[in-house]
DNA sequence: GACCAGGTCCTTG
DNA sequence: CAAGGACATGGT
């Protein structure tokens, strides 16, 4: 069964690359990133953002300024993403982790992957995609992210994997960029945004179940 | 007002 | 292990 799953998958992969091409998404530096990969548990983007904007107004965009600020500042400016309490004490959690046991960002440069997953899979609150998101848009590595959509979309494909699974699948087809984790990822949110709905597709043109 | 959003943790059966 | 609830604001 997993090898008509990698059939399947290998053709969404070049069938969104096809109707997307290239597109920019989730830009920014790696702290940025990082703190959106916790304001988005469960949220939409577009509130991340501006999250993220008041973030930057108080001069608290950055994991030094998150372990220094006061919990309740934190609360404030991410208050629009919701479950801020929790939020607020997975950033200070996740700046600690990074501060304490590498000394900051620019020294993870070095360290493999699954090291640096094993260690963000240990703070509370970070579970599997946040762990990827941070990995594949803020430290460029390729590790997949599988996020609701994603699971929706090949749901929708007749794919049954489990969810570690299907990262499996992804990274065992995917070429070992970079480049191409981010963009394939991508496509597969902007495409399900637009035409996999949490009850049933709407209309799957590039994902019919029978290949 | 109902329902959903780019999760994760904790508690129960 | 699977399922259900909690966390919370903002948009449709």
């Amino acid at each position: 069964m997993s090898g008509s799953s990698s059939i399947k998958i290998e053709k969404l992969i070049s069938s969104l690359h096809g109707w997307f091409g290239e597109i920019t998404w989730w830009p920014g530096y790696a702290d940025e990133v990082m703190i959106g990969a916790i304001l988005t548990q469960q949220t939409r983007w577009e509130n991340v953002e501006r999250a993220l904007e008041h973030l930057k107004k108080r001069d608290l965009c950055s994991l030094d300024a998150i372990i220094r600020a006061d919990i309740e500042d934190i609360e404030d400016a991410i208050r629009c993403t919701g479950f801020y309490r929790v939020k607020a004490k997975r950033l200070k959690a996740l700046a600690t982790h990074v501060v304490k046991s590498y000394g900051g960002v620019d020294n993870m440069v070095g360290l493999p992957t699954g090291q640096l997953r094993s260690g963000l899979l240990n703070i509370s609150g970070i579970g599997d995609e946040t762990a990827d998101s941070i990995l594949c848009y803020g430290l460029f590595r390729t590790s997949f992210v599988i996020d609701a959509y994603t699971e929706r979309m090949v749901r929708c494909m007749g794919i049954t994997e489990k969810r570690m699974d299907l990262k499996n699948l992804f990274e065992e087809i995917l070429p070992n960029d970079n480049h191409c984790y981010r963009q394939t990822h991508a496509h597969i949110v902007e495409y399900a945004k637009e035409f996999c709905g949490r009850k049933r597709c709407k209309d799957c043109i590039l994902v019919s179940s029978n290949g």
